[in-house]
DNA sequence: ATTATCTATAGATCTATAGATAATGC
DNA sequence: ATTATCTATAGATCTATAGATAATGC
């Protein structure tokens, strides 16, 4: 009813309809029905559909990082904190699903979007890699884990906790999983990739 | 020159920019700019832009399929056997690489186009995967892999080499990547991917 | 004659804006 | 008066087709 209810509503039908249909499948006219708007307004409130989708990333770089600050905060260097750590990691990913594809899309067809992002998130990743690079590092020393870097370690995290979501569609659509075959697959997946991670770091000797 | 040259060269242009504009950015004008020809020439051939990416999709998934097969040929039960597979996998995986990430769009949002595949490619998958079941529970049963399922095993094996390529345009867009560092990049995952689909495999005992 | 190619155009749909009207806040 | 909302429409662009013209194969 007031400005803050419909511009919040718009936000909320984009973040929705951004994730569920990407950047380019939700035009401002899907976004304005499931507002329960005109597109006008659209433009009446954020001028350009580029501006909205900004204005939604904005609201979830900050919460994104914030998780993943507190994800990372953790002093990583002994296994069982690790796979711990894979496992906020994989429910992360889980909760965030359609938005990494959704990054991803934009990442590839318009990287200017993300722009403003990149110096600050370059950032980031440069202080959090520098503290952690020097404790794996440490722990890798003191032989608590297997020789590996952090970046490796890292990637190996994000690569075993997100690859099963990307593939959603194709579980979805192509093997036509219902929703109970596909929750238990996934919470194998979830086992798999704590397995896969520490299994790795393990010391055999 | 001849019909046939043309024919093909808009299957090629078609073939190239649907990878690398997807389904959707891949516009009819855009692939008849890139054949050479005004677009009508597409709709002459091919009547619609579905029937393009049909024909396109034809060329490869018989390609496609017959190199799954050969790499799922090999007796797999043996842990250096599967090293190398991942490995063959991984360079499937980096061959076709923006492949993955239009078949993985088309899936999500025109999975009707994926349907003339779904049967027959159920059935690949169910011959595939009994067989390989089988084989997979007498190497685990004879000790000469840790306790797996096959399909856990497949979706390891997926998972670690499909999804940095899938990260590809956030390292070349957002970090900025230059090649040469991307390649090596590349080469440490391809390595990892191995260490951690084997190390999951040893038994520790 | 048949096949290949182009121009022109229809009909959708998309983003964006102009301008009229309704609601709200003094 | 200002703010919010809608209708109508401009201007791009996309897929698809009709119909004219050029090239090719008898």
């Amino acid at each position: 009813m007031s400005k803050d209810n419909k511009e919040q509503d718009i936000l909320r039908a984009a973040e929705k309809m951004f994730v569920l249909k990407g950047f380019k499948g939700a035009t401002t006219n899907l976004i304005a029905a499931e507002a329960g708007v005109t597109h006008a307004m659209l433009h009446y409130y954020f001028r350009t559909k580029d501006q909205i989708f900004l204005k939604v990333l904005d609201s979830y770089v900050g919460q994104m990082r914030s998780e993943l600050k507190a994800l990372m905060e953790e002093d990583v260097y002994d296994i069982d904190v690790i796979g711990r750590v894979t496992e906020v990691m994989f429910d992360f990913f889980n909760s965030h699903r359609r938005h990494v594809a959704l990054f991803l899309e934009v990442a590839a067809d318009r990287p200017d979007l993300l722009d403003s992002y990149v110096s600050d998130f370059g950032r980031f990743i440069g202080t959090a890699f520098t503290a952690h690079g020097e404790r794996t590092r440490r722990a890798v020393e003191k032989g608590q884990i297997r020789d590996i870097s952090f970046l490796s370690l890292f990637a190996d995290i994000v690569t075993v906790c997100s690859s099963t979501l990307l593939f959603e569609p194709v579980l979805d659509n192509l093997f036509k999983l219902d929703p109970k075959a596909k929750e238990s697959f996934l919470a194998d997946r979830r086992r798999e990739a704590v397995i896969l991670i520490t299994d790795r770091l393990k010391i055999t000797d």
